[in-house]
DNA sequence: CCGTATGCTGTGAGCGCTCACACAGCAGCC
DNA sequence: GGCTGCTGTGTGAGCGCTCACAGCATACGG
C-alpha cells in the first residue's frame, strides 16, 4: 500500500510518507481538485460552505501547495534573486535584509548570491545561476562600473533592477540613495562651521557611489566661492582612511593640515581618526572628519563620528517595488532614496 | 502558429516567446527527449557521438533545464533557506556569504528569511514560509535560546542545521564556532599578562553564545587560581559597552577598575573604548580590552583592539557540508569551528 | 414555457521533466 | 542456434498544479 507509484484509480491510497496533494484535499473536502485550487487562488465563485470544508480540509491534512507544480504551470516561481557582494559591507547588507522584509510580506521568495569580484564574468555567472533557479527578477546591488557593464550587457529573459546606479539606459531599472544630495549636506555643514579648507577622501573611482559623492561634495564647495583641489583616491576600508591620515599629517610641514576632512564612507573615517588619534591631532579642534553611512557602532567611534545616513529600509523597500512593477510589465522611473546627516562629537567650529 | 497551447502532434511549432524545452533540444539533435536528459544528468550510456550533438543544439538554442518540472518529479528543489537576523550583525553576515559560497560550489540555491525577534513565532513563521517555498532544507543562524526552543518544538519534514548551539537533541544538526574555547584563549592571553582582575562584560544571557564565552572565562579564571566574579550583562551593542565602561569608572573611587575587560563582542568593546577615552583612561597602560569577533575596522578602533577571530568562512563550509549529509540522509556530529585570538594594542602588561 | 444569464462545480489536458521499462543490436559462450 | 549480458536508445506514464471549457443548477425576462 505503500508503492511509490499508484494506479490512477488508486491515487489516494498514497504512501504515508508523500506530502498530501490538492487530489487529497478535494477528497477529504468531498470535491473536486478545481474548487480547491479556486479556494487557494481566493477565486470568488465558491459557496462559503464550501470553502469551509476545503478549509478545514486543508488545516486537517496540513496541506502545502506544491510550489513547483504551480510555477510549471505558471510560470512564475515566486522568487527573486539578489546579488550582492561577499565582504559584509554595511550599505548593501542593509538594503539586503529591507528587500527581505519587504519581499516576505508581498509573498516573495529571495534568493541570494555572492559575488567577489566586480567583474563580468563574475555578474554574469550569478545571473546565469538565477536563470538556472527560473527566478522571476534579479536584484542586482552593486554601483560598480564593470557590474553596470555586466548587466547592460546581459540580454535576459527576466527583468533586472540594479540599486546603486541614479538611472541607467537600456531597461535597466534603478534604485539608489542620493549619493550625491548626502554628500553636498556633508560638505555644506562643514562650510556652515566656517571650514574652508575641506578635503575629501574619496571611494574608488570605478564605484558609481563614490564618484557621486565626489561630485557632491566638489560641487558644494564650487557653490560657496571655493576651491575644492584634487580629492584623495582611497577604496572603502579603514586601513586605507588610517594611512591617507598618516600622510596627511606627514605632509603638514609642506602643506598644513585642512580643517576638515569628508570620508567617503564610515571605514576610512574611522582609519582618519586612528591616524589623528595617534598622532595626537585632535578631532574636532584641530580637524572635524565626517563619515557616510551611519555604521553600526560610528556613534562610538573616537570621536563619535559625524556622518551621513542613507535611509536603507527605504531603499530596500523602493527596491521591491520596482521590482513588483517591472513584474507586473509595469514601467518605472528612477528612485533616488533621500539621505540625512546625523551630527556627532567629530565635527565642529574651525578653530584657528 | 504562436497559440499558448499546441496539439501534441505540434509540439515544436511552440510560440517563440516560450522558452526551449527538452523535446526542442531532442527534436534538433535527432534524439528522443530522454537521451537529453541522460546527457544533462551525465548518465554514462550515451555514446560520445550523440552527447556532442545533444550538447550543441543545447548551446545553439540556449536551452535551460526548468527547474520547476524538475522539483516537480524528483521531490527535489536544490534549494536551502536560510533564517538570520534583520540586523547586521558581523558573525551571522559573515556566516551567510560563507555559507552561499559554498553552496553556489555545490549547485544549491540559497534562500534567505530574516527574523526582528528570536521568538517562536517569529521562527515558525520562516520555518512555514521556507516549507511554503518548498525548499529542501533550513538553516537557522541563531544560538539564542527562544530560537532553539522553536527549531526543536517544530517538526518539519525538512532537515534543520542551527548555526550557534554546540549540540542539541530532537534530531537538530549543530555548527558552531568554540566560543568557549575563544574565551579562554581571550583570558587566558590577559592572565599571561599579569592581570588578575579580569571583568567580563557579557553579551545577552538568553544568547547561548553569551553564555559560552562567559563559561570560558570563567573557567579560565578559576584555573589560574583567580577569581571571577559576576559578568557584568549587556547586550551586542555598543552604547551598552559604553554605559558599563562609564559605570566602571564611576564606581572606581570604592572599587578600582579592573585592569582588563573582555567583551563578549568588539562592538561592546568599542563602546567601552570610547568611555575609557572620553574619561580619560588610558588603554591598555590602566585597563586592558579585549573582545570578540574581529569585526570589519576593529584594527582601527582606538586603540586598535585585540580580539578572538573565529573562521567565519569555515562555519559557513561546515555548515553547508552538514546539511548536505542531512539531505543524503546521513548521520551527522556536532561541529565546532576553531577560533584565534588576534592581538592588537589595545592588550598589555599589568602596569600599577 | 422557453431562452438566456449567472453562480457554482467538475472534467480533462498539459506544463517539462524523470523514472521504469521495453527493445534493438551486438558480443560472448556453451 | 539459442541463451545470457551489456550498451545505447526510445516510449509512456505521471509528478501536482492551473487553465479552458463543459455542465448543471437556479434566476429572470419575455
Amino acid at each position: 500500500m505503500t508503492r511509490a507509484r499508484t494506479a490512477p484509480d488508486d491515487r489516494t491510497a498514497r504512501g504515508t510518507d508523500r506530502a498530501p496533494a490538492m487530489s487529497d484535499v478535494a477528497q477529504v473536502a468531498g470535491v473536486s481538485h478545481q474548487t480547491v485550487s479556486r479556494v487557494l487562488n481566493g477565486h470568488p465563485n465558491v459557496r462559503p460552505e464550501t470553502r469551509e470544508r476545503v478549509l478545514s480540509a486543508i488545516s486537517q491534512l496540513g496541506y502545502r501547495r506544491n510550489t513547483a507544480a504551480r510555477a510549471l504551470v505558471t510560470r512564475r516561481t515566486g522568487a527573486i534573486g539578489v546579488v550582492t557582494e561577499d565582504s559584509p559591507l554595511y550599505g548593501p547588507t542593509m538594503t539586503l535584509i529591507a528587500l527581505e522584509n519587504a519581499a516576505r510580506g508581498q509573498g516573495v521568495y529571495v534568493s541570494v548570491a555572492t559575488v567577489t569580484r566586480w567583474d563580468v564574468p563574475g555578474v554574469q555567472a550569478s545571473l546565469e545561476h538565477f536563470l538556472d533557479q527560473g527566478v522571476d527578477g534579479v536584484v542586482v546591488i552593486a554601483s560598480h562600473d564593470e557590474a553596470v557593464r555586466a548587466v547592460q550587457d546581459y540580454r535576459s529573459r527576466v527583468p533586472v533592477v540594479m540599486v546603486g546606479p541614479s538611472e541607467l539606459d537600456g531597461g535597466v531599472r534603478t534604485v539608489a540613495v542620493n549619493q550625491y544630495a548626502g554628500a553636498r549636506l556633508a560638505t555644506r555643514h562643514l562650510i556652515e562651521h566656517g571650514h574652508t579648507d575641506i578635503v575629501h577622501v574619496s571611494g574608488p573611482p570605478v564605484w558609481l557611489d563614490a564618484r557621486a559623492r565626489a561630485r557632491g561634495w566638489r560641487d558644494a564647495m564650487l557653490q560657496s566661492g571655493l576651491e575644492p583641489g584634487e580629492p584623495l583616491a582611497g577604496d572603502w576600508t579603514a586601513s586605507t582612511g588610517f594611512r591617507i591620515g598618516k600622510e596627511l599629517i606627514e605632509r603638514s610641514a609642506a602643506r598644513p593640515l585642512p580643517t576638515a576632512v569628508f570620508a567617503a564612507n564610515d571605514q576610512l573615517a574611522l582609519g582618519l581618526l586612528h591616524a589623528f588619534a595617534e598622532s595626537g591631532v585632535s578631532v574636532p579642534r584641530e580637524v572635524s572628519v565626517v563619515g557616510f553611512d551611519d555604521v553600526e557602532g560610528s556613534a562610538h567611534f573616537f570621536p563619535p563620528l559625524t556622518t551621513v545616513t542613507p535611509d536603507w529600509a527605504a531603499l530596500g523597500r523602493r527596491c521591491l517595488e520596482q521590482m513588483v512593477a517591472a513584474l507586473d510589465g509595469g514601467t518605472g522611473e528612477p528612485v533616488l532614496v533621500r539621505t540625512g546627516l546625523t551630527v556627532r562629537a567629530s565635527s565642529g567650529p574651525v578653530r584657528r
